[in-house]
DNA sequence: TATGAATGAGCATTCATTCAT
DNA sequence: CATGAATGAATGCTCATTCAT
C-alpha cells in the first residue's frame, strides 16, 4: 500500500511523471490512466518536437503519434506551446542540476566545466536531438511569451550565470564579470557549437574538450 | 545624376532610400521602376521581421506595408523564405566584410576583435533588431532548406572559421582549433549575448569589451 | 418528515434548495441520493443557462457549477437540450398554471389580464432571468425538434389560446379571433416587451399595466 | 461607358449591392468580380440561414453553396456574425423602409397599420423565410454583441418607436406609451404571430387582417 | 450511482501562393 | 510590371457524449 511509486520511465528520464507534486505514491484509477496518457503525449512530442521543430509539427501528430484522441492533448496541455515546454522541462531540470551540483567541491574550475560540458554532451548523446530542438526552435517565441512563460535559453543562462558567481566568490573566475551575459554566451555558444556538432558528427570527446578549454580560458581572470 | 542605382544592399545602409536619383544608365526604364518595388518591399520586410519575427510576418502585411498589390509581393520573391533571405543578406554583406578586412593588417588579436566587435555593434545600433532579427528567426528552419539555401548563422559562421585560420596562419590563435566549431561557438555567444544586451539595455560599451576580453582569451594559446 | 420529495419543479420556486429534509417514504435511499444529484444539476443550470444562455453554456461547466462528475450529468438528461427542457419545465408549469386559474371566475377581462401579467412578473421578479432565458434562447431549436419535443414558446401559446377560447365563451374577448395566432402574439409580445422591460431595467408596475392595457384592448370585441 | 450599373439582383432586392456607397457606376475589372462573389456569398447565406438556422450552417457550407472557395468568404466577412448581419440587412432596409414612408400621410391608423403589415406580410412571402430566419435566430446572440452589433429585432423595434410617436404627435394612438416598449412588444407579437402563420400555413389575408385589428386597437387612445 | 478520462468529428479562421485582368 | 481577388489545404482548439473503473 505504501509507495507504489510507479516513477515510470526513469534514467536519462526525459518525460517521467514531472515532479509528482502529490508525493505521488498511489495514482489510483483514474489517476494512473491520465499519468499514462500524459507519458505518451509527452513521448510523441519529443519524437516529433525533435525531428520536425515545433512549426512543423502539428499538435494532431502528436495526438495521433501517441496512439490517443486528439481531445486527450487538450486534456493536458493548454495549447501548443504547453506542451513544448513541458517537453522541454526534462531537459531543462536535467540541464539546471548538472551546473547546480559542480561534482566535486574543490576542483579546479577546468575540470568542473570539462565535467559539466561531458555531462551534458552525455545527455544529449542519450537524448538524442533533445537539446538541440529544445533550445533551436525557442526562438521562435520572443523568449519570454505573453503568458510570462520562461524558455530553456533563458532558464539555462541564469543558471550558468549562477554558477559563475559561485565560482567567482571561489576566486576562480575573473571578477566584475556581467554573469548573465556570460551565462547567455556561453549557451549561445553551446548550442550554436553543439548543434554544428552534431549536425557533422564530429568527435564528442574532441567537442567537449574543445569546448571545455575554450570556456574555461574565457572566464579566467588574466 | 551619376552613379546611380545597384546601391541595394551595399553598405551598412541596408534598404535605406537610396534617393532614386533620375534616370541614367544600366537600369532600364521598367527595371528602374521594379528596383523600386524590390526596395519598398525590402523596407517593409526589414521593418515586419524585425518587429515581429519571421512567423508572425505575413506575406500580405509586408506587401500593404510597403503600399504595392500583393502578388507584386511574389513577382521579387520566390517566396517568403526567399524575401527573409535578401532582407538578411544586407546584414550578412556587412558581417562578412567586418570579419574579412580586419582593420589594421597587423593589429594585436585583442584590438582586431574588439575592432570587429565594435563594428558589429555599431552596425546593430545603426539598424535596430536587424541582426537580432536576421539571427534569431533563422532557427525556424533547419539551418538548411531543401532548396539549399544557407542561413546568415552559418554563412557567419564561415566567415568566422576564415578569419581565425587567417589569425592562426599568423600565429596569433590557438592551434590546432576546430575553425568551424569555434566560428559557431562565436557566433552563438554573440547572438544570445547580444539578444540579451540589446533586451536589457545594457551598456554597449561595456558589453563590447566583455565581449571582446572572452573571446580574446578564449582563442588564444595557452 | 411527512410530504417529503417530489417537489423538484412544482411551484413558483424552481430549483430551490428543497431542504433535504430527511429520509422518508417515496424515495429508496439511492433514490433520493439521485434527487440530489439532479437538483443540483438543475440549480446549475438554471445559472448558467440564464446568465449565458443555450449555447454558451457547456454541459461541462453545468456539472462543474453543480459539483459533480461529468458523467453523472448523463445519468440525469438524455442530452443537452434535454436539461435545458427540464430547466425549462418549472417556468412551463407555473405559466401554465397562472393562465389555467383564472383567479377569480368572474372578474372582468382587465382584470383578469392585470393579475396574470402581475403574477408572471412577480414570478420573473423572483426568478430573475428565468423567463427570458427560457423563452429567449428557445428559439435556437427549430420549435419542436427532431425528437418532438416541445418549446416553452409554443406550449405557452397554447395555453393563452385555450384562455382565450374560455374569455371567448364568457364573451369578454372578440369573436372569430384565431386563438392560436393571437396567443403567439401575445407570447411574442410578452417575450420582447419583458426581454427590454428586463434589460432596461424599466418600472415593473408600469410595465405590467402598459402591457396588460394594451393586450386587453387588442382582444375587446369592439 | 457611362452608367454600367449592372444593378444585380434586384426584385425583392435582399442581397442587391447592399447600398452601393460609391454611387456605383463602374465596378472595374476586379471590382466587379469582388462584388460578385460577394453577391453569391450572400444568396448562399441566405438559403442556408433561413434553411437550417445560424448555428446549424458552416461557413464551409456558404462557399460552397456559393460556388467559391472559402477563403473567399473571409475575404467579404469579418466573420460568420458579420455574414449573417448583412443577410439581415436587407431585410432590415425593407422593413424599416415600409415603416418610414407610411404610404399616405393622413390615412386613419387602421389603414396605415393595414398598409404596414400587409407590406411585410408581401415581403415575407416574396423572400420566404427571410424575415423569419433573421428574426428568429438573432436571439442566439444578445441583443447587441461585443462589437456592438445591432440585432434585427432591436434595430426594428426601434423604428415602430418612431412610428408611433410620429402617430401620436398626430393624436392616432394613445398618448404616454412608452413607445420603446410598444415596438418590441409588437415586433414579438409579429415575429411569433407570423412565425406560427407560416408554419401552419395560414391564410395570409386572414393574418393580415387579424393581426392588423389587434394592433389597431392595442394602440388606440380609449 | 458516480466519476472523470477519453474521444474525435467538427469548426471558424488563417495565409502562402496563384492568376486573370 | 502590377494588381488584388480568389483559393483551399491546413491548423489549433472545442465540446457533447461515451465508458471503464
Amino acid at each position: 500500500m505504501a509507495d507504489t511509486a510507479t516513477s515510470v520511465s526513469k534514467t536519462a528520464a526525459v518525460n517521467e511523471a514531472d515532479a509528482p507534486t502529490e508525493v505521488a505514491d498511489v495514482a489510483s484509477g483514474g489517476s494512473r490512466r491520465k499519468l499514462e496518457s500524459r507519458r505518451k503525449l509527452l513521448n510523441a512530442a519529443q519524437k516529433l518536437f525533435i525531428e520536425r521543430g515545433y512549426h512543423e509539427t502539428r499538435t494532431q501528430d502528436i495526438s495521433r503519434e501517441a496512439g490517443v484522441g486528439h481531445g486527450t492533448f487538450y486534456l493536458h496541455f493548454d495549447d501548443k506551446l504547453d506542451c513544448f515546454l513541458a517537453f522541454t522541462e526534462a531537459a531543462s531540470n536535467y540541464l539546471e542540476g548538472v551546473l547546480k551540483e559542480p561534482s566535486g567541491q574543490d576542483l579546479p574550475l577546468a575540470e568542473s566545466i570539462l565535467e559539466i560540458i561531458r555531462r551534458i554532451f552525455t545527455y544529449v548523446g542519450e537524448n538524442p536531438g533533445l537539446v538541440a530542438a529544445a533550445l533551436l526552435d525557442i526562438d521562435v517565441i520572443t523568449t519570454t511569451d505573453s503568458k510570462g512563460r520562461k524558455m530553456l535559453v533563458d532558464q539555462w543562462a541564469d543558471s550558468w550565470a549562477e554558477q559563475i558567481s559561485n565560482w567567482e566568490e571561489r576566486g576562480l573566475v575573473a571578477k566584475n564579470l556581467d554573469k548573465r551575459l556570460v551565462g547567455y554566451m556561453i549557451v549561445g555558444a553551446m548550442k550554436h557549437g553543439g548543434g554544428y556538432a552534431f549536425r557533422d558528427d564530429l568527435d564528442k570527446e574532441r567537442v567537449v574538450h574543445e569546448m571545455t578549454r575554450m570556456i574555461v580560458r574565457a572566464l579566467q581572470a588574466n
